[in-house]
DNA sequence: AACGTCCGCAACCGCACCGTC
DNA sequence: CGACGGTGCGGTTGCGGACGT
């Protein structure tokens, strides 16, 4: 199979300044991420899609978790690493905020000696936390169909921990658990596709393809999101 | 103050998987 | 059905700050 590695010739490498930042956030909250391989070349970033896919999955992401891990959070990763291994996208999934990436470091520089030297307590006791937090952390309630998803509602008040915080504001409207959401999904692809704003000038607008492209994954993660906040339910799309 | 060591975290690399043609 | 391209994931590296001597 082919790869297809980083281009070598004039693509930056190592840290991000805050002008990276700045670029693709703005980007990615105006046309959202319709193709990583593009995406930098749109967005005026001398950086590969892989890099910039990272950047915005590890930190720029809106309602990224960031600081120290609660003892709950600890003892989740612990009990979740004994049953799946480094399966950490998986163990993400049921700490809110964390990332992957995150998670693997903390293990690697906290957890692992912590899981060497003691036994977790109760298994049954963290069990049971795993489950409170599919419960509680969204307290979605929501009607079977699609056609009716304008009925969602939601209590749950996403931590939004970056300095960039202000220009993820769009971006809310895509995100089930925002209090904005879901209507003004259906406003923001209107946004996208037919409205001048101030930031036009700086990056060119994407094609039509381009955009059905962007609809499209815009519309699965919506309801991906969606049917992962509601596992005990079989709703199919 | 200067130097060495340790540690945490961001980022890179390469492989696996999946969808499309 | 295989080739190809894009994305996701896990392992690893290396930078920079904190800390100790």
């Amino acid at each position: 199979m082919v790869r297809t590695p980083c281009e070598r010739n004039g693509v930056r490498k190592g840290s991000w300044t805050s002008e990276e930042d700045e670029k693709l956030v703005k980007y990615i909250t105006r046309y959202g991420y319709w193709n990583w391989q593009q995406l930098p070349k749109f967005a005026g970033l001398a950086r590969c899609g892989k890099s910039c896919r990272l950047r915005w999955m590890n930190y720029l992401k809106p309602h990224i978790k960031r600081g120290s891990y609660t003892k709950e959070e600890d003892e989740i990763i612990i009990k979740m690493h004994q049953e799946l291994g480094t399966k950490w996208s998986r163990i993400a999934a049921k700490l809110p905020g964390r990332t992957d990436n995150d998670i693997k470091n903390h293990w690697h520089t906290t957890l692992k000696k912590q899981a060497k030297n003691k036994h977790v307590k109760s298994n049954e006791l963290v069990s049971k936390k795993i489950n409170e937090e599919q419960v509680d952390t969204k307290g979605v309630s929501c009607t079977s169909s699609p056609s009716e998803l304008s009925t969602l509602t939601t209590s749950y008040v996403p931590q939004v921990s970056h300095d960039y915080r202000s220009l993820i504001t769009n971006q809310d409207s895509l995100d089930p658990t925002s209090k904005r959401s879901p209507g003004n999904f259906w406003s923001h692809l209107c946004m996208v596709k037919n409205s001048p704003t101030e930031n036009d000038h700086q990056f060119p607008k994407p094609s039509e393809e381009q955009f059905i492209f962007y609809y499209d994954n815009k519309l699965d993660e919506y309801f991906h999101q969606l049917m992962q906040e509601l596992p005990d339910k079989n709703y199919s799309y």
